[in-house]
DNA sequence: ATCCTGACTTGAC
DNA sequence: GGTCAAGCCAGGA
């Protein structure tokens, strides 16, 4: 949901963003990071999915991927693959941990969410 | 308190 | 289309 205030911490903000993100898609942490509106601090975007990586928030990281489409994260989970293969599950054709039709799949949350 | 690192982005060459 | 360097904010040592 929108920020009413910046009473909740950058991390939960991510959360919520991120958990908003349609199935399909997939959305940059620049964006994130924009909507919230340190467009700056995309770094702590990522910062704060490790975090959701340690709670049980049901954060679909894998949905969430650098700029230019590549899978960034996928070091970061269990498996290595774990992340391409939760994107082709979605219908997200990924090919040498890049985001085929990045730009066509992507969602960007101060555009389509508003 | 300083210094370094990091799931990034952008501009410049 | 690449690579290099700087900016950015938060957290750990």
């Amino acid at each position: 949901m929108a920020p009413k205030k910046d009473d909740y911490s950058f991390f939960a903000n991510v959360f919520e963003v991120v958990k908003l993100i349609p199935p399909g898609r997939v959305t940059s942490y620049g964006a994130v990071a924009a909507y919230l509106g340190s467009k700056g601090s995309a770094r702590m975007v990522g910062w704060a999915l490790i975090s959701s990586h340690e709670q049980n928030k049901n954060v679909p990281a894998h949905r969430v991927v650098n700029r230019t489409g590549l899978l960034t994260g996928k070091q970061h989970y269990t498996s290595p693959t774990a992340m391409q293969e939760s994107l082709e599950k979605e219908g997200i054709r990924v090919e040498n941990d890049q985001v085929v039709d990045f730009k066509q799949l992507f969602w960007d949350p101060a555009k389509e969410l508003l």
